[in-house]
DNA sequence: CGCGACGTTGATTTGCCTCAACGATTGTGG
DNA sequence: CCACAATCGTTGAGGCAAATCAACGTCGCG
C-alpha cells in the first residue's frame, strides 16, 4: 500500500460529493489539521465551548450527553469518515450539550470555527456540502427519534445490530446499552431472552 | 395595518439572516407559491415522495410519524415562521417518513425540489441560510432527544408548557400527549397529579 | 336531538429501573 | 509471575412509570 497523506481520505470524501480544483483541495488540506487522540481522551467537553470539529481518519469515538444524575446517553458512535462535533456549540458559540471521547486510539482532522468560516469564504461550494451533510445527519436523527418513540428497547437493539453487525466487537456492552437508552442490566437480560427463543 | 404581500413575512425572515438585493428578493418571491390549506388537510403524506416544502405564514400544523400499530408520534408543531417538510424525502427523493397536516386553516408559501434547486443556483447565498437553518433544527432535535432519553414524561411536559405556554389552548390534549410520547390517559393522570401538589 | 370527538377514571399489566451481590476477565505493580 | 484491583457482564428481588383495556362523562356540532 502506498503511503498516503492523512488528508487524502477527507478529500476523497468531499470529491464524492462535489468537484474541486487543485487550489481548492490545497486550501482544504491547509485548513484541516491532523490530530492524534489517545484512547479515553476527550475531543471536547460538555459545558465548555466546542472549538473543534473533527473528521475521523481512523479509530472509534463516542459522542454523548451526561444528565444531572451522571448517566451517559450516547448520541452516536463515530467511525472512519464520520464527523465529530457539537453543532450548536461549534457554530453558534453556545455551551456544548455533549462530550466526545475516543474509545480507542483515534486519528482525526480538526478545524476550528474561525478557520472553517474562512474556508467557507474561500470555497463557497463547501456551504452546499455541509448543508447536505447536516440534512443527512438530521434525517438519521429523526428516524432514530421515531424508533425511540414507537419501539421498545428490543426493537432498537435489533435494528442496531442489523445496521452495524460488528458493533458488539467494537464497543463494550454497557456502551451499547447507553446508546439504546437502557441500563446494562436490562440489555443483558434482553439478550438472554432473545437467545432463549432460538429453540 | 397596511395590506401586505403574502411573501413579505418570508422576505423578512431571510433578511434577518442575510442581506439580499432587489433582484434576489424578486427571484425568491417568484419561487415560492402561496397556498391555502384547510383545517385537517394534508400538506404531504407518509409513504409518498414529499414534493413540498412550506413556510408558515399563518395557522398551525403538525408533522408526525405513524407507526405500524397506527399510533401517531408528533415530531413538531409548526406555527408562524416555521418550516414544514420531510427533509429526507424532499431533498433525496426517498419515501416520506412523516406526514404534515393542518390543525387549523393554514396559509403557507410552498416550493418544490426543482424550483428550490434553481433558486439555489440563482441565489447561492441561500445555501448558507439553509445550512444554518438545518443546523438549528438539528440542535433542537438533539436537545429533544436527550430530554427524551434522560427525563420522564413529566419533565417533557413541564418543559413544553414552559417554552410554549399557549400550547394547551392551541392544540388538543391528545395531540400534546402524542408529542410527549405518551398516551392521552397518561397525560390526564399526570396533570391531575401535578395539580394535586398545589396545596 | 343525537352522535362523534375528547377527556377522565379505574383495574391490571408490563418493560425497564433500582439496588445489591456475585462471576469472569483483564491488566498491572510488587 | 503471581496477587490483587478494576472493569465488565450476569443474575436476583422488588418497585415504578406508563401502557393497556374498558367504561363513562361532557361538550360541541351537524
Amino acid at each position: 500500500m502506498i503511503l498516503e497523506n492523512v488528508h487524502d481520505e477527507l478529500i476523497r470524501y468531499f470529491l464524492s460529493r462535489v468537484s474541486l480544483d487543485e487550489y481548492e483541495i490545497h486550501l482544504i488540506k491547509k485548513a484541516y489539521e491532523p490530530k492524534f487522540v489517545k484512547k479515553k481522551a476527550f475531543i471536547f467537553n460538555q459545558g465548555e465551548i466546542c472549538k473543534t470539529e473533527a473528521f475521523v481518519i481512523d479509530g472509534t469515538a463516542k459522542v454523548f450527553y451526561s444528565d444531572e444524575r451522571g448517566n451517559e446517553h450516547i448520541l452516536y458512535f463515530a467511525f472512519k469518515d464520520w464527523w465529530i462535533g457539537d453543532i450548536a456549540s461549534f457554530n453558534f458559540g453556545e455551551q456544548a450539550n455533549m462530550s466526545a471521547q475516543a474509545l480507542e486510539d483515534l486519528l482525526v482532522l480538526t478545524i476550528n470555527p474561525e478557520r472553517k468560516e474562512e474556508l467557507f469564504i474561500k470555497v463557497p461550494k463547501l456551504e452546499r456540502i455541509f448543508r447536505i451533510i447536516t440534512q443527512r445527519t438530521l434525517t438519521v436523527l429523526q428516524k432514530r427519534f421515531f424508533l425511540t418513540m414507537s419501539g421498545s428497547a428490543k426493537d432498537r437493539y435489533l435494528q442496531l445490530i442489523e445496521r452495524y453487525p460488528k458493533i458488539e466487537q467494537l464497543v463494550p456492552q454497557y456502551q451499547i446499552a447507553s446508546y439504546l437508552g437502557i441500563l446494562p442490566e436490562s440489555l443483558s437480560r434482553m439478550k438472554k431472552q432473545l437467545y432463549a427463543q432460538h429453540f
